[in-house]
DNA sequence: TTGATGTATCGACGTATGTCAATGTGAAGG
DNA sequence: CCTTCACATTGACATACGTCGATACATCAA
């Protein structure tokens, strides 16, 4: 190993999440992180999530997903399954339909973790 | 479908790079993110970032990753790769190591991606 | 109750991914 | 040269993931 200090040793802290840049992850909170970005590494979840968005009512139901995404019904429901576990989405069932809306806060969580 | 003007029609305007929240992705602004997310998927990648945050110097040679992550040495190679790939971190050789850095500002991109 | 409709789950398939041992490559020192 | 050391690449393996057809579940209307 070449002659440096090499890897520093910082206490993570009492902070309320976990962040990439403040100092080393351990490895529980790393891969707690990952499995949020691992929702985010999809096209269509980010797509979801976009249209999600951008909808005024800021909730959209399962059905209107599947045309704009091309995708079939169970492949909808499947991505939506796995953003709703990540915290991401929330869905709400109102008769026949499932309304999906954004979680805010927890998008903004995954933002934090990788601010400066 | 339910009675709601559902899916907007938004442009994607003119900017810089593809966001979230701004405006529905196509699908090849969605398959942009989402591989600069996958590259954050990961929680090996994740600390090996948090190392290279952390590190005074502002590079980290690969042999000092080996052991605070765990892993093999070609395992540790592989995700540097993925990670430069992703314009995440840049390798320097100088002699018989290299040095890798982070790109901050790529990660500030993938950051304003889920902006509000 | 029966049928129609929206959503979730299951099963199967091909592909992608993380991992390591073995090997290749490139640089420094005899 | 040849050896040693740091790193990259390859090949193989197990596992995870995205996808869809078929099917189950839930709700509403007739």
């Amino acid at each position: 190993m070449p002659k440096r200090n090499s890897v520093i040793e910082v206490n993570p802290a009492d902070q309320c999440c976990p962040s990439v840049l403040a100092a080393p992850l351990d490895s529980s909170e790393a891969s707690e992180l990952a499995a949020g970005f691992s929702a985010l590494s999809d096209p269509v979840r980010l797509r979801v999530l976009s249209i999600l968005a951008a909808s005024p009512e800021g909730e959209v139901c399962v059905c209107d997903f599947v045309d704009p995404l091309g995708k079939s019904q169970p492949t909808i429901s499947h991505h939506l399954k796995i953003l709703s576990e990540a915290g991401l989405v929330q869905g709400e069932r109102r008769g026949k339909w499932v309304w999906y809306s954004l979680n805010r806060d927890r998008l903004a969580g995954l933002r934090a973790a990788i601010d400066t």
